[in-house]
DNA sequence: TGCCAGGCCGGGT
DNA sequence: ACCCGGCATGGC
């Protein structure tokens, strides 16, 4: 059995294990569930603290409305917008939210989320830190974006990860965004497809297994790990 | 009935 | 550097 022993000693060979374990016991989670890159962004600004079955009601919306698309977004009034997008929650904040990434994508990419992603002459980090300076789009929701609509190699932490992980002694409670990132990123390969499915399987046992105040780890498939 | 959900911002200490 | 209140709907 895993010993934390083992883990400290070898964090790469562990955090592996975790995600074969985690794998194995549901199989791949197809995230992120959105037809567009266009569709993703505006998902990952929804979902901010709010569960994924609202933001699909708010997405239905603004497709039904024909709005999600770059043009549709720019243009409709905010107003209307957080009307559209009631059943996400926190309407009004994540109206403006999505207009300000809108006004961002118009004023230097002329509304193209290719050119936003494509690669320019400075590293990767550029992205990310252009991405942040959006008022509304912080560490978790950036990430999100560039690994699952840029498909470039950013792990992302949410609640689940923090929780999951402390559970298990890898982080503290209440570790800053950053270190616990670098955990992953730094002892895992640099391989977008293997972190996107990594985080949708830690959230996916999150849900079920590790609730807040209660964790359930009577037939969570990660109990082995524990000592 | 209350708690929670794939956060983030702005103001205060 | 922290800590906190605010933002809000819908499911169990």
């Amino acid at each position: 059995m895993k010993s934390n022993a083992r883990k400290a000693e070898n964090p790469a060979t562990a955090l592996m294990d975790y995600y074969e374990t985690l794998f194995r016991a549901f199989g791949p989670q197809g995230w992120w569930p959105g037809r567009t890159r266009l569709e993703v962004v505006v998902g990952a600004i929804l979902t901010q603290n709010t569960a994924w079955t609202n933001v699909e009601k708010a997405i239905r919306g603004l497709k039904r409305a024909g709005l999600l698309n770059p043009e549709g977004l720019k243009k409709v009034r905010v107003e209307r917008l957080a009307g559209i997008i009631r059943p996400a929650g926190y309407f009004n904040v994540k109206a403006a939210r999505l207009k300000n990434f809108l006004r961002f994508l118009f004023k230097d990419y002329g509304g193209s989320l290719t050119k936003l992603f494509s690669r320019g002459d400075g590293d990767g980090d550029d992205l990310r830190k252009k991405i942040l300076e959006v008022n509304g789009i912080g560490p978790e929701t950036a990430d999100s974006i560039l690994l699952y609509a840029a498909r470039r190699a950013e792990f992302v932490i949410d609640a689940y990860t923090k929780r999951v992980f402390s559970r298990h002694g890898f982080v503290e409670d209440g570790v800053e965004y950053g270190d616990i990132k670098r955990l992953f990123m730094e002892n895992l390969p640099r391989d977008a497809a293997l972190f996107n499915e990594y985080h949708a399987l830690i959230v996916r046992v999150g849900k079920v297994y590790c609730r807040p105040k209660k964790p359930l780890c009577r037939d969570c498939p990660l109990k082995v790990f524990l000592k």
